[in-house]
DNA sequence: CTAGGGTTAG
């Protein structure tokens, strides 16, 4: 239609094949085009054409003339033409130099942006405004130091406005040097000039220079004074931060404004003092700043970080004009206390209010669903954010590749990571650790290393995936190279988690000397998961004197832990040792220490089926233990010998004096076989780590029936399939 | 849109 009213009105008379076809390419450059775009577009072009509408006129009866004189210009493309490229073309062509800059900036085309420039004689405040403004919103560095050099170089005299929004820029991007650079050059400094560089170094948590320059500024406004106590609060410091606001307080000139008073509520918050918070809150009601989202959001928050999550959900429902970002921090408040069907039906009482949930939104709901592994939520969210649109850079993106990786479903955690334009580190390491515990560790070191070529910088999570895929892997040389370039290759600090990996990794492989050495030359003090590791080695190559060094340092720091007790006295049995493991059962008598009851659970139909040890008490029950009989049978033949020397089971309570009693996750495979039809593959879950015998029998199990069986434990997922496991015996 | 607040994963 368009096309169609501005050919009419461009050429009333004429029609050939020449004019068709720059149609043609203007009409693909209307397609890309924005809504906004398009206007300017038009425009342009009726601009164009109307100053040469005379020559059209005449041109109408000789057409060879019109075609030569009237061709849309169309130059050579010197920007992309992925989208308006013609028309930027046409604008610089045209010297409208400031509409060019303004449209690849609104398009974050940054790089052509600050091209444009050097077609420029003379930039003026506004291209300088604009671009720096883009550098500043991207934390672009590199780009806004070019602008700042062309700005240096060139005839343009920055005034303060500008001065300042370069200082704010460097800010931003985290240069604070050359920030500090400019404020320092800067001859007549501002208010402005002065708070955007204190609260600069106070968001970075440069606290003492920040404090520093507030001390000997020639004045102080309300904003110097916020900058000052937000950044207390940012780096930890509530304490100073009230203090602070209390000195301000006594500043009858200065008045507390809503981001003060927010700023307030989190130190207050943080250091879980209600009795502060609700002095705050008064301040609020008696000033009037009570209607504001944020004021309301920090309050709600403060609330619910002093335990009064009632209050904080009355709150919200008083608040009239509750934000996204309201709604995003009470229902994220639920899930932090444990109640997640409240966050969940407030999630869907948000969808139904037709706000729009954003990216924090998505991630909060998503990320719950990770920790709850309820894929089937996640999924629906997923729907939802597609109906809606997202952004594929956001949170809300690597939200979802965590979410479908934690809940072992590799494919769509992929899928979803591959339509990333660009994935951050928090995805590339949601699906290196994917990989690695859904039994796929070549594909997580395959994908680490594709991390390292795209040039994205790993960081101390990214180095845990990697080595605990290669735990996984059983490439213990590998890992321990891969250990060794996290401090000489990348110029990171090993973390005791990585220390705890390269310990799982070596005494799974039974090096127990180079674990040793290194536990005794590490920096800091091993922590419980490492310990945990060493035992779990020890466990294995039936290593008796380090597995009790291992179990004493646990039984220090969590002595509740049934785990501990549990695996040495096995690990003590296996050895003969039986007087060992008898003082065992009596410390654990003594101490009152209660094994945690194991439960599997598996989703069918929506609906969500839970199992005990040996229970008997869901509907299908009867039919359960028939087929696990039945099984149990098929499983001798083909070979399969109960585990039964462990005298004190793994975790889980239970004697396995009978066949009848059967595990959790025993009972819930079965019942997954019995209320699917053939071939859908069963999904399990469980809170605890799988054991060696329900480990060999589902593996049996898989062949029998024929069905690819996923369990996920505490500690990995186990895929099996015809008799095996993607865990190949290594968890 | 020259400075400031609340949600923030692996």
């Amino acid at each position: 239609m368009i096309m169609l009213i501005l050919y009419r009105s461009l050429f009333p008379s004429k029609i050939t094949v020449d004019t068709l076809f720059h149609f043609h390419l203007l009409h693909c450059e209307i397609m890309r085009a924005t809504q906004f775009h398009l206007q300017k577009f038009l425009k342009l072009m009726s601009d164009r054409f109307s100053l040469s509408q005379p020559k059209r006129t005449i041109s109408s009866s000789s057409s060879p003339r019109l075609q030569s004189n009237q061709k849309p210009p169309i130059p050579k493309t010197f920007f992309k033409s992925n989208s308006n490229g013609a028309l930027v073309n046409l604008l610089c062509k045209d010297k409208k130099f400031n509409e060019a800059i303004e449209i690849l900036c609104e398009q974050k085309r940054l790089g052509e942006a600050i091209q444009v420039l050097d077609l420029v004689d003379h930039p003026n405040a506004a291209m300088y405004s604009t671009l720096i403004q883009l550098c500043l919103h991207q934390r672009a560095l590199e780009e806004g130091k070019r602008v700042h050099n062309h700005i240096k170089l060139s005839s343009f005299v920055p005034g303060i406005f500008m001065f300042n929004r370069i200082l704010d820029m460097y800010c931003k991007c985290g240069s604070l040097v050359d920030a500090r650079n400019v404020f320092d050059e800067i001859s007549e400094r501002d208010l402005c000039s002065w708070n955007i560089m204190i609260s600069g170094y106070a968001k970075v948590g440069q606290i003492k220079e920040a404090r520093h320059l507030f001390d000997s500024m020639p004045q102080r406004d309300h904003f110097s004074w916020t900058a000052m106590i937000s950044g207390y609060v940012r780096h930890d410091r509530p304490k100073d931060a009230l203090e602070l606001y209390r000195v301000m307080q006594r500043h009858e000139n200065l008045n507390c404004n809503k981001f003060t008073v927010s700023s307030a509520l989190t130190a207050s918050a943080a250091i879980q003092t209600l009795h502060l918070g609700k002095e705050i809150h008064g301040h609020i009601l008696r000033i009037g700043l009570d209607s504001d989202a944020v004021v309301w959001s920090a309050l709600s928050d403060m609330y619910g970080k002093c335990g009064s999550l009632e209050e904080a959900r009355h709150i919200f429902d008083k608040t009239l004009d509750r934000d996204i970002v309201s709604w995003t921090a009470m229902i994220d408040r639920y899930f932090e206390d444990g109640k997640r069907e409240d966050g969940l039906s407030l999630f869907s009482d948000l969808l139904r209010s037709g706000i729009r949930p954003n990216e924090f939104t998505f991630a909060g709901v998503l990320n719950e669903c990770a920790d709850q592994t309820a894929e089937d939520i996640g999924k629906q969210v997923h729907g939802y954010m597609m109906r809606v649109g997202f952004d594929l850079i956001s949170f809300a993106a690597s939200a979802l590749v965590h979410m479908y990786a934690k809940c072992g479903d590799i494919d769509n955690a992929r899928k979803v990571f591959k339509g990333m334009p660009r994935p951050d580190l928090v995805s590339w390491t949601s699906m290196i650790n994917g990989y690695a515990q859904n039994g796929q560790p070549h594909e997580a070191l395959q994908l680490f290393e594709l991390l390292l070529k795209s040039g994205t910088q790993p960081d101390h999570v990214t180095f845990v995936g990697v080595l605990s895929a290669c735990t996984h892997a059983g490439l213990v040389d590998k890992g321990l190279e891969y250990f060794h370039s996290i401090k000489w290759k990348h110029g990171l600090t090993h973390t005791a988690d990585h220390y705890a990996c390269v310990i799982d990794l070596l005494s799974r492989s039974g090096r127990f000397k180079e674990a040793e050495d290194l536990i005794n030359q590490m920096p800091m003090k091993p922590d419980k998961f490492l310990w945990a590791s060493l035992l779990g080695g020890c466990r294995i190559h039936s290593n008796v004197e380090l597995a009790k060094r291992a179990a004493e340092a646990l039984f220090v720091i969590e002595p509740e832990n049934a785990v501990t007790y549990v695996t040495l006295a096995n690990i003590y049995a296996t050895a003969g040792k039986w007087g060992e493991v008898a003082k065992i059962r009596k410390i654990m008598d003594d101490r009152g220490v209660l094994k945690k009851p194991g439960l599997s659970w598996i989703e069918i139909k929506r609906k969500v089926h839970v199992f005990l040890v040996g229970d008997s008490t869901h509907p299908k029950s009867r039919e359960i233990h028939d087929f696990l009989g039945e099984l149990s049978k098929k499983m001798k033949g083909e070979g399969y010998i109960p585990h039964t020397d462990y005298v004190l089971h793994d975790v889980e309570e239970e004697q396995k004096e009978q066949n009848l009693s059967y595990h959790s996750e025993r009972l819930a495979v079965a019942f997954g076989i019995i209320a699917t039809p053939p071939g859908t593959t069963i999904k399990v879950f469980k809170n605890l780590r799988t054991c060696v015998d329900c480990h060999t029998a589902i593996k049996f199990t898989s062949k029998i029936v024929e069905r690819k069986i996923i369990v996920r434990d505490s500690n990995r997922f186990h895929c099996f399939e015809d008799g095996t496991c993607s865990c190949k015996d290594y968890w």
